[in-house]
DNA sequence: GTCTATACTTCGATAGAC
DNA sequence: GTCTATCGAAGTATAGAC
């Protein structure tokens, strides 16, 4: 039979401390150091509580996909709401934290069965929202969706950002200013930008 | 001062089978489980030989980069100097294998100074030889290189393949095949395919 | 419900034998 | 020039104490 090996709380504050450290651990050093002796070590705590509470570092990364998922379900909501939502969602894509993030997680799930069917199945779920709002929003903005279906604009700015953020962290630029002008462009061809754009402020954008 | 440890030849066959062997488990299994043990066992080779032909993983992994790189090199100059240029970019970019090793390559960057930099050297350099192509091709097929530049193509071009590559090994694969149907649209404005196309032939081309 | 003592496995790396 | 014997550190995970 199943052992008997009891596990903590989801309610539990340590529980919630192990998942900020791993997320950093994973972020600042990626997911090969984030193991339970320095997960525990950023939370100030022994390495055996990782066990306790997630029972294998798998269930670990598991529960810190469903939980960054539904944090940016919520974010993305809330942008596709939004009187911009085309901007909104390209400003949303284009965290940094977020691309560095996604980068681990996708090699995590290369050679992890469940990591990889938990993602690829939030995964849809983000370009079914994506989709269905860009259908609409396509509709008010009077864009042809036969000639330039929403899914392709979807695709292309989910590749865009995420790509430019991944080689961002390698150092690697060239060519990307022009190619967010360019994009900075379109959206403004479709949304003024009187709601405050951190992208495009007058006076040139402060470098990084 | 420095340790008089020796170390192997470059032109070895077991350095060569050991380069191999990482390449595979870095494809098949991920970053985290290319130990020296487990390449060298994929070798059939013993784990200390790793020691002894790179002293260090992180000079293995080095090494992968620069043999990889240098083959894509060739493999790049090759394709930008077809007659159909741009489509040869784009297919030579939708190979599923190097999108996987980039992912590993990039996860494996994100904490190890000395492979970012060498990763993002290699990089740059392949923009570069893209961006001088380009900026021929595009004079050659008269496109006004001021309202898209050259630079845009190829970072478009990259993102899309790159992104849609990790994506199809989770298992994603929505607005996939419109996207690739506009970009294969756009290419035969410019590139009539009368020259093999692996991705559209029937029949289609036999693998590595 | 929460945490610790402990077992056992695998890791990178070196010194030294052939 | 090539490979092996071996070490200390770090890894995951469980059984059992508080």
């Amino acid at each position: 039979m199943t052992s008997t090996r009891r596990i903590g709380t989801e309610t539990s504050a340590t529980r919630t401390a192990l998942l900020d450290a791993a997320q950093q651990v994973l972020l600042e050093e990626g997911y090969a150091a984030a193991t339970s002796r320095r997960v525990a070590a950023r939370a100030g705590l022994k390495p055996q509580l990782v066990h306790y509470y997630f029972r294998t570092m798998d269930d670990l990364f598991l529960a810190l996909v469903r939980r960054g998922a539904e944090q940016n379900l919520e974010r993305q909501a809330e942008a596709l709401a939004s009187p911009c939502p085309l901007r909104a969602l390209w400003e949303l894509s284009n965290d940094p934290a977020a691309s560095a993030l996604t980068i681990e997680f996708a090699a995590l799930a290369n050679h992890r069965k469940a990591i990889r069917a938990e993602l690829a199945s939030y995964g849809e779920q983000f370009r079914r929202l994506q989709t269905e709002a860009l259908n609409r929003i396509f509709e008010r903005y009077g864009i042809d969706s036969r000639a330039y279906p929403p899914e392709v604009m979807i695709v292309t700015m989910t590749s865009l950002s995420q790509v430019m953020g991944m080689e961002q962290l390698l150092g690697m630029t060239a060519g990307h200013d022009a190619t967010r002008q360019l994009v900075e462009g379109l959206l403004a061809r479709y949304e003024h930008d009187s709601a405050g754009s951190a992208l495009t402020l007058p006076g040139g954008s402060p470098p990084d």
